[in-house]
RNA sequence: GGAGAGGUGGCAGAGUGGUUGAAUGUGGCGGUCUCGAAAACCGUUGUACGGGUAACUGUACCGAGGGUUCGAAUCCCUCCCUCUCCGCCA
C-alpha cells in the first residue's frame, strides 16, 4: 500500500508507475476525496470536542442535582450532526480504500521502463550451455524412468497436477531438505514449515488480494485461500507487530507447496512440469531496516543462485522492466536455468524488494531506536528454489547417452542414490 | 458440532453509564540514598492521526464492527479469538 501523503504529494509520479507496471487503476477520483477527507475530519473532530465539553458540564450539573435539560437538547443536535459526519467520513474513507488498495508498489530506481518481458535485462549468466547426447525433453526422460506420473495426476485431480513415484519422489523430497539446510548451514536462515491454508487478511497483507482473486484457489465456505507461495504465511508471521531492531534481519525460510489455478494460461508452456496448478518450493523471507533492503535484494539474490550453482546448473539472472515486475514488488531479479530439451530458459526463483509495500498492508513495524517513532520494515522474498523446474533443467542436463540421469553430488547424502 | 467461561496498558489485574486514557501491582526509564549494588522512597512511563517552530494541543483507541444514549470499557446485536468440558475424528 502506498502512503497517502506520498500520493498526495506525487500524484504524476503515480500515475507514471501505473502505466509503467502496465496496470490500470484509476487515481482521478483520489485527491479531490483526500481533501474533502480531511475537511470532515476537521469538522466533526471540532463538534466532537464540543460534544466532549458539554458532557462533562452535564455530569457535574446532575451530581449537583441540578437541571441540564437545556444542554442535553442541544447536544442531541450536535451528537445528530456528528452522526451523519462519521458516516460521511466513513464513506469517503471507503472510496479511498478501494482505490489505494489496488495501487502497484512504486518501483525502484534501477528498474528499466519496458512492457514485457523482451524488456528485461539480462545481469549476469553463470555456466553454459550443454547439449544433450540424444535430445530428450524431461517428459520423456521421466516417463522412461517412471519416475513422474503425469496421466495419474489428470485422472485423480486434473491436468496440471501430478504424481512423483519411486525414486522421483526421493529425489523431489531430497531437493528440498538439500534447499533447507542449505540456507540453515550457509545463509543464517530460520525455518518456518507454515500453514498451506491462510485467511483473507494474510492475502491482502502480502498483495495477493485484490489483484490476483483470479489465480487462487478459494475454500469458500471457510473464506480461506490455498496458499500460491510461502511468501504468503512467512510474511504475514509478523502481521501487526512491532519487530525489535536489534533482531534484524529477520530471515526465515520454508517449504511449501504452492498453489495456482493458472486462470487464462491454457495453452502456453502446459507440457509437463512447465506449468503445473501446484508445486513444490522452499522460500526465503527477510525482514529488515528499510535502509538496508537494497542491499539485502543483492544478497539474497545471492542466496537464491548459489543453490542452483551447487546443483551446477547453467542459469542467468535477469532484472525485471517496469511492466514484468509484479504489483507489490519495487524491483525483481529473476533466476532462469537453461532447458536442454525445451532449448529454452525456465524461472526457478524471483527475487523481490517490496520495500515498505507488504508492510504498510499488514502492519509490521519497527522501532529504529528505543525510543525513536515507529518505521514500517522492508520485506523481501525470493524463491530458494521452485523444484518443479530444477526437475526439468536437472534430468536434461544429467541426461546421459545410455539412458540414465546423474544426480548431482550435493544431493547424494538426500537420496542415497547416484543416478536414476 | 454442543455446553460453559473469558478477551482491559509490556505483563498481571480492578473497574456502580457521568472529570476513566483507565485504580492497583509488576516491569521499564530517571532520580534520592550508597564507595558501588540491593532494598526503600520520589518521579516518570501507550499508540495512531491532525494543528503548532516549540512548550503544547485536538480526536480516536479497553478483541473487531455496528447500535442504544446528551454521554459507553460498562447496556444491546453480529463476528473473531482463547480456555474448560462433552461428542466426533487422523
Amino acid at each position: 500500500m502506498l502512503d497517502l501523503k506520498f500520493i498526495r504529494e506525487n500524484i504524476e509520479l503515480v500515475r507514471e508507475n501505473i502505466k509503467n507496471k502496465n496496470e490500470s487503476a484509476n487515481i482521478d477520483s483520489i485527491l479531490e476525496l483526500d481533501e474533502k477527507r480531511r475537511k470532515v475530519i476537521q469538522e466533526v473532530e471540532s463538534l466532537k470536542n464540543v460534544r466532549n465539553v458539554v458532557t462533562k458540564e452535564i455530569a457535574e450539573l446532575k451530581k449537583s442535582k441540578q437541571n441540564a435539560d437545556d444542554k442535553i437538547a442541544s447536544m442531541k443536535e450536535v451528537s445528530d450532526k456528528i452522526k451523519e459526519l462519521d458516516d460521511e467520513l466513513r464513506a469517503i474513507e471507503t472510496a479511498i480504500d478501494d482505490v489505494v488498495i489496488k495501487l502497484p508498489n512504486m518501483t525502484g530506481p534501477d528498474v528499466p521502463v519496458g512492457r514485457s518481458a523482451a524488456d528485461n535485462q539480462i545481469v549476469r549468466t553463470w555456466g553454459s550451455i550443454k547439449t544433450m547426447p540424444v535430445k530428450k525433453n524431461h517428459i520423456e526422460i521421466a516417463r522412461a524412468l517412471d519416475i513422474i506420473d503425469f496421466e495419474r495426476g489428470g485422472k485423480v485431480s486434473g491436468s496440471g497436477f501430478a504424481f512423483y513415484k519411486g525414486k522421483g519422489a526421493k529425489l523431489e523430497r531430497a531437493l528440498i531438505n538439500f534447499m533447507i539446510d542449505y540456507h540453515l548451514d550457509n545463509h543464517n536462515y530460520t525455518e518456518l514449515l507454515p500453514p498451506f491454508l491462510v485467511n483473507r487478511n494474510s492475502m491482502i497483507g502480502t498483495g495477493q488480494l485484490p489483484k490476483m482473486a483470479e489465480d487462487m484457489y478459494h475454500a469458500t465456505e471457510d473464506d480461506m485461500f490455498l496458499i500460491p507461495t510461502a511468501e504468503v504465511p512467512l510474511t504475514n508471521f509478523h502481521n501487526d507487530e512491532m519487530l525489535n531492531a536489534a533482531e534484524m534481519p529477520i530471515k526465515y525460510c520454508g517449504y511449501s507447496p504452492c498453489f495456482r489455478r493458472e486462470a487464462g494460461s491454457y495453452g502456453k508452456e502446459v507440457r509437463g512440469f512447465l506449468r503445473v496448478h501446484q508445486f513444490n518450493k522452499v522460500e526465503m523471507v527477510n525482514f529488515v531496516k528499510k535502509e538496508d533492503s537494497w542491499n539485502r535484494l543483492e544478497e539474497l539474490t545471492g542466496e537464491a543462485e548459489d543453490i542452483v550453482k551447487a546443483l551446477g546448473l547453467h542459469y542467468r539472472v535477469l532484472r525485471l522492466c517496469t511492466g514484468d515486475t509484479s504489483f507489490s514488488s519495487a524491483m525483481t531479479y529473476d533466476i532462469e536455468v537453461w532447458s536442454p530439451g525445451e532449448e529454452s530458459w525456465l524461472e526457478v526463483s524471483s527475487c523481490s524488494n517490496f520495500t515498505d509495500f507488504q508492510a504498510r498492508r499488514a502492519n509490521i513495524r519497527y522501532r529504529p531506536e528505543p525510543s525513536a517513532k515507529p518505521e514500517f520494515v522492508h520485506t523481501l522474498n525470493g524463491s530458494g528454489l521452485a523444484t518443479s523446474r530444477i526437475m526439468v533443467a536437472l534430468l536434461e542436463t544429467y541426461y546421459n547417452e545410455d539412458g540414465t540421469v546423474t544426480i548431482p553430488e550435493c544431493l547424494h547424502k538426500y537420496t542415497g542414490f547416484h543416478s536414476l
